[in-house]
RNA sequence: GGAGAGAUGGCAGAGCGGUUGAAUGCGGCGGUCUCGAAAACCGUUGUGCGUGCAAACGUACCGGGGGUUCGAAUCCCCCUCUCUCCGCCA
């Protein structure tokens, strides 16, 4: 959500933001809007004045015996002119509301220009790809092990569905723990158990909705399912102002994720590379604003951590202005080696979205020397995607036979187990 | 699911339809007193928006949304949430 004074301060600045979206300029109908919204209102609020100055006057005769009549008649006839004031009001507030809530985040100066994910630029590589001869695809993998399970998973859900047994089951659980012990031990966040499905205000606050419903689940009951632990963990300030000494305020959670990937029709339909539910460890910072960009750097470098200590190689880009997100302002995606797909594949992705969420959640802090509260800035990244890097590991410790080493810091999670289908 | 009670400022807790943006207490901040502190006393202490260079003024907000009224924290309706009892339940 963008603030509509910087809009009115600033309008060609805006303008070339959106334009960087590939959006048109848009500042001068929006600053419109806005005047001819703050017009009603002042017109509003000159009539109410004289109904509340009229009405005080109502009372001060009744309570001396008078009727009042005739000042009462007066009021009344404001009645009309003041509900249709009103209206106005509450429906150009609304209008403006909606188009500034449609409107992406500005993105920050160093975004590489670029259309789409090919102008992404690369900033750094870890690690060496292994070298292996005729390296296969994970479900190759699962399957010949037969932990991976696609036939039984899409008759009883259908597509886009998994279901991993045994060593492999144990494996994606060991994941989660591993990376959330990394988290809260080394790096100070906070494990937050959260809720799995939120309400409205909680989508509008991360900028899920009113924009991307479609490619969310909706129950019954008008319920959204989380389709990221970022929506539950920014929001857990929702609608506060935080005592400052609270900031920086970092957070992780291991949850379900559940998407209806309804754009990506017949992308990535074999594996479990992209499924309508899968497990995420994510990181959140709620930060005031001068520390956002360096905790950007920091919270990827925790997400780096968890791959650096797999063993697993990588690459860091960043996102292009064609390719990144709605809320963000800046985007570093994190790229894991896929021998079976002889390419990197995005396994995290952090984003300093700035006060937009901020905004759009009303979540605000307040310092001991200013009076007046701010918007913080949040921040939130996969510190890792446990789905994809249980394929990383597979892919990338796989042995000749389908066998799968264990990476050493997974081995205490998995009971000294050292090779899967050994 | 059934029956009932409730939602007021940072917290606790008053509030007859008309100087109530809201008593009182606690907490916070500033001051007096003190060598210093405590205590006591005095003052101050919400948020959004608009007009204005500013001082200031106006307006809205007592869970949310509608309504009644000249006038609503107070009356009516709907919604949300919390609590109690019963039932069911991991």
């Amino acid at each position: 959500m963008h603030d509509i004074k910087l809009i009115r301060d600033n309008p060609d600045l805006f303008d070339k933001g959106m334009a960087r979206r590939g959006l048109p300029a848009q500042a001068t109908a929006l600053v419109e809007l806005d005047a001819a919204y703050r017009a009603t209102q002042t017109q509003m609020q000159q009539v109410q004045a004289k109904r509340n100055e009229l009405s005080a006057q109502v009372g001060l005769i009744k309570r001396q015996g008078g009727d009042g009549a005739d000042l009462m008649a007066q009021v009344s006839a404001l009645k009309d002119q003041l509900g249709a004031l009103e209206e106005q009001e509450k429906q150009q507030a609304q209008v403006l509301e909606d188009k500034l809530a449609a409107l992406p985040n500005i993105l920050a100066s160093d975004v590489p220009d670029g259309k789409d994910e090919h102008d992404n630029k690369e900033l750094r590589r870890f690690g060496q790809p292994p070298r292996l001869e005729n390296p296969r695809e994970h479900f190759e993998l699962g399957e010949k092990l037969g932990q991976m399970d696609f036939e039984h998973a899409s008759r009883m859900s259908g597509a886009r569905f998994t279901i991993l047994t045994d060593q492999l089951a144990l494996l994606e659980r060991a994941l989660g723990n591993f990376m959330l012990d990394v988290h809260t031990r080394d790096f100070g966040y906070r494990e937050v158990s959260p809720p799995l499905m939120v309400r409205d205000a909680a989508m509008f606050g991360t900028a899920q909705l009113p924009k991307f419903a479609e490619d969310l689940f909706c129950t019954t009951t008008g319920m959204w399912l989380i389709p990221t632990a970022e929506v539950p963990l920014t929001n857990l300030r929702m609608d506060e102002i935080v005592p400052e000494k609270d900031l920086p305020l970092r957070v992780t959670a291991r949850t379900p994720c559940f998407r209806s990937e309804a754009g990506s029709a017949g992308k990535d339909t074999r594996g479990m590379l992209r499924q309508h539910q899968f497990y995420k460890v994510e990181l959140v910072s709620i930060v005031t604003p001068d520390k956002s960009e360096e905790e950007h750097e920091c919270m990827v470098s925790c997400a780096e951590s968890i791959l650096q200590r797999l063993g697993l190689a990588y690459r860091v880009i960043s996102l292009c202005t064609g390719d990144i997100g709605f809320a963000a302002q800046k985007t570093y995606d994190i790229e894991v080696w896929l021998p079976g797909q002889n390419t990197y594949r995005e396994i995290s992705s952090c984003s300093n979205d700035g006060d937009f969420q901020a905004r759009r959640m009303n979540t605000r802090f307040r310092t001991e020397a200013e009076k007046k509260p701010r918007f913080v800035h949040t921040l939130n990244g996969s510190g890792v995607a446990i789905g994809r890097c249980l394929i990383a590991i597979m892919e990338n410790f796989q042995n000749p036979d389908g066998s799968i080493q264990v990476p050493q810091v997974l081995r205490p999670y998995m009971h000294g187990l050292e090779v899967i289908g050994a």
